[in-house]
DNA sequence: TAAAGTAGGTACTTAAAAGTAACCACGACG
DNA sequence: CGTCGTGGTTACTTTTAAGTACCTACTTTA
C-alpha cells in the first residue's frame, strides 16, 4: 500500500471502498490461499493437520495466518472441539461457496490461457 | 513462494501448472493492478502520464513494472510512437477484455459483502 | 537560460510478508 | 521415561515487494 493510501485510510475507514474488488482479491492473494480453499472445496471439511499435509510444504505459521484471515472474512468456518487432544475442523462457509462460480470462471480462463501459451511456446509440436 | 515450491519449480517448468488460477491471480494482485485495469476498462486507452495522474499516488517505477507485467501477460497492449517527445499509449488487449465477465462477477460479490458487512457493523442505524 | 513535460531507468532504502525453528499443554503408546 | 501427535504460538531471519529520489534525452515554452 502506498503512503497516499495509508494516510487516506486513516481519515476514512479504508481506501478500498473505492475498489471493493481489491478487498476480495487481497483475501485470495497469498501463496497458499487458493490451495487451501481448493482443498476445502474439493475434499470437504478438514482438520488442521490434514490440511497441512495436503497442501504440502506450507508451514503451520502461514497456515494458521491464512485460516485466521479466511475465518475473519467468513470464507471458512472453524469448529473447535476442546477434547484431548483438541480437534479443530475447518470447512467452507457459505461465503466461501459464493466464490465458486467466480472461481470456476477464473479457472476456465486460466486453463484456456495456459493452453494457448503452451501452444505458442512450442509450435514445433505441430510439425512432429 | 515456499522452498518446496521453488525446488519443484526447478525440476518442472513451474509449480503453477497445478493451479493456473494462481498464475492469473498473481497478475491482479499488486496494490495498483486492478486500478490500472479499471481505468483502461472504463476510460479507454491512456498514455503513461495520464495513467499516472488518474491512478493517483502510484510511482512511475511501479506503474512501469505493472504495465510491463500486464503487457507480457498480454492483458494490455503497448503502442510506442517514436515521436519527439515519444508517445506511448496503453490499451486493454483482447485478453484483458476476457477478464471482464469474471471481474464483474467478482465486483458483484465484493459489493454485496461490503454492504452486508457495513450493515452488520452498525445495526444501530436500524433503530435511528 | 531555466523549467516543464515526454516515458521511463537506476540505485538505495524501507516495510511487509514469508520461512525456520523452537516451544507449549496434554494424553497415549511403547 | 521419552517420544508422537494434537493445534497451534513465539521469536528470529530471510526474502521480496514497494517506495523515494534522482537521472536520462529531447523539445517547447516562458
Amino acid at each position: 500500500m502506498s503512503s497516499a493510501q495509508k494516510s487516506a485510510a486513516q481519515k476514512s475507514e479504508d481506501v478500498r471502498h473505492e475498489c471493493p474488488v481489491d478487498a476480495v482479491l487481497r483475501l485470495l492473494m497469498g501463496p497458499w490461499t487458493t490451495y487451501i480453499l481448493y482443498v476445502l472445496r474439493t475434499q470437504g471439511p478438514r482438520r488442521f493437520g490434514e490440511l497441512k499435509r495436503e497442501v504440502g510444504g506450507i508451514s503451520a505459521k502461514v497456515l494458521t495466518e491464512r485460516l485466521r484471515m479466511l475465518e475473519e472474512a467468513r470464507l471458512v468456518h472453524r469448529d473447535y472441539q476442546a477434547t484431548i487432544p483438541p480437534q479443530v475442523t475447518y470447512s467452507l462457509a457459505p461465503r466461501g461457496a459464493e466464490l465458486n462460480p467466480m472461481l470456476d470462471a477464473l479457472k476456465d480462463i486460466a486453463l484456456r490461457w495456459q493452453t494457448e501459451d503452451a501452444q505458442a511456446a512450442r509450435p514445433r509440436q505441430a510439425a512432429e
